[in-house]
DNA sequence: ATTTGATTTAATCAAATGATTGAACTATCC
DNA sequence: GGATAGTTCAATCATTTGATTAAATCAAAT
């Protein structure tokens, strides 16, 4: 009846039962989702008996929710450093990103549904927990966007449209893979070479949208 | 212990009982998803008995599947005409798709995540009943992106980039409303007049990524 | 009014699922 | 070796959930 410690002596081995049921977790999770989970799927997947789900993490929910926070803080943190760097520019920064992007996204492409059909309504908790509204509104980057629009006679178009046509351009693609594998009957490896493509298409798309000041406000 | 028949006398009211748990399926398949649904949920939903689901409907899953395709046909078929249009240029089937679609998200914006979360792994049963693939590759929309590539010296890389820009551009903001609500504090009256905003900035932004060259093929 | 087929209801079943229990096992310390 | 804290397992519980059943109700035809 005792409580688990963080630092018990199987746990400071590099794979202890504790990580792996959370390893488990993790691709369980991203893969079929909360409700399609069940802690048997999670325990097979590990190799391990159902209770030990219960002793290391106190319930199901429980280990969703530090999936779930380790998921989103893994997506966010990723980038956040780059996007307050005084020193770079708009175009360097929309470099960055959609290579880190990529890059992580390749790795783990179900991060983006996971993350989007979990938060489908109340997504209230993650953006406390996580502090992602600072992250993105008090980024530098966000002050850059805001300054270009200054620079042009017109004023910018809230600087929202930037971000969700880099973002929608970069981490769509991933969402909608299985659709896109299917209809153009595409391989991994292909896949990888699409999303290697875009690595420089990308950058010289969200290019085209500034320079053809296609983001000032609508008159 | 007989079948319900498709034009039984109740079931050609307007809203008839089988109607009736048909839309109110939809409703919360759209917003739970398949897993996240009980059937009680849903008789809850329609204001009828567990009972009636399995009797019109033989099913849980069967009823899935009916929602499942009538979603993803109304969602393929609201463009489909459009984009076989001879007489319409790449830009105006821009402008066409991009204003169809906002309209059709703003009414339902569950749909995208649905969809994608529900076809995680195994869309080929979706691409065959629906003819996706025809759709979409057979399309006059894909020859004339095909076509424009060759009119510069260089070719066109892929022209699965440019849709998946255009699609990016104007669904993913609608599989992001929550965050983007949570982060920038927008209300429903806000997000609606930021699509309405997109509804001139995509194109925009589409013919700026255009005739800047910027989806020819990389180096 | 009666019959007949279609529709609706309350009650119930069987399987799946999240969680708990108590015993067994292991490693570490004395 | 024995004591102690920590870990693992098989068995079981209580609830939820998809589905079924048998009876009741309704509507139209005769």
């Amino acid at each position: 009846m005792t409580e688990p410690s963080k630092e018990s002596t199987k746990a400071s081995n590099q794979f202890s039962t504790e990580e792996k049921i959370k390893e488990a977790a993790r691709r369980v999770f991203h893969q079929k989702g909360f409700a399609g989970t069940t802690t048997r799927d999670i325990a097979r997947e590990a190799g391990m008996n159902l209770a030990l789900l219960n002793y290391y993490f106190r319930g199901k929910k429980k280990l969703f929710e530090i999936i779930m926070l380790e998921t989103v803080q893994g997506f966010i943190q990723s980038i956040k450093h780059y996007l307050n760097d005084q020193d770079t520019s708009i175009q360097q920064k929309v470099e960055i990103l959609v290579e880190n992007y990529i890059d992580l996204l390749q790795r783990e492409p179900n991060i983006p549904v996971f993350i989007l059909s979990e938060v489908r309504n109340d997504p209230s908790y993650l953006i406390e927990q996580v502090g992602l509204r600072e992250a993105i509104l008090g980024s530098h980057f966000v002050k850059q966007l805001m300054e270009f629009g200054d620079k042009t006679g017109r004023k910018m178009a809230n600087p929202l449209h930037f971000l969700i046509n880099l973002l929608g351009m970069t981490v769509f693609p991933f969402i909608t893979k299985p659709l896109l594998s299917g209809v153009w009957g595409m391989d991994e490896k292909q896949f990888k070479a699409l999303m290697d493509e875009r690595r420089i298409l990308i950058p010289r798309a969200m290019k085209a949208i500034l320079e053809g000041n296609a983001m000032l406000a609508p008159s």
